[in-house]
DNA sequence: AGGGTGACGATCA
DNA sequence: ATGATCGCCACCC
């Protein structure tokens, strides 16, 4: 017989937003990457929804190293003024609207294997 | 069950 | 560059 899905603290989603949860921390001053890129580093592709929804959830993120494909600002009003200027704040510099990812895009550790 | 929502992403006009 | 569309995923009525 099969077990019921299970919904608590348990459950699959709860692994990996603490999956996404630890990617985020993993970023480090002065580096950037995206949500996209945190849902694949999470080894969940195609969640950069699900990373919002961490970033919103747990405190204490450094939030403002995540930004959208591209580089871009994706926080809405006054809040992407503030995520550009704490961004500048750890020496990330800017193309026009956008983060030069070029330079400051954070490149996660592949999956491994064995 | 059905519909709406997000700090998304890729693609196309 | 900008806006529309569609696919995506979990959550919340």
């Amino acid at each position: 017989m099969k077990k019921p899905r299970q919904s608590g603290p348990n459950s699959k989603t709860e692994i990996n937003r603490a999956r996404i949860v630890r990617s985020i921390r993993a970023l480090p001053k002065g580096r950037v990457s995206t949500y996209g890129a945190i849902a694949r580093a999470a080894g969940w592709p195609g969640a950069a929804r699900q990373v919002v929804r961490v970033l919103r959830q747990v405190p204490g993120l450094p939030w403002q190293r995540v930004v959208g494909a591209g580089g871009a600002i994706k926080l809405p009003g006054e809040q992407a003024a503030e995520q550009r200027f704490r961004l500048q704040m750890e020496g990330v510099t800017f193309r026009g609207a956008r983060v030069n990812m070029k330079l400051h895009e954070h490149k996660f550790p592949k999956a491994r294997r064995a």
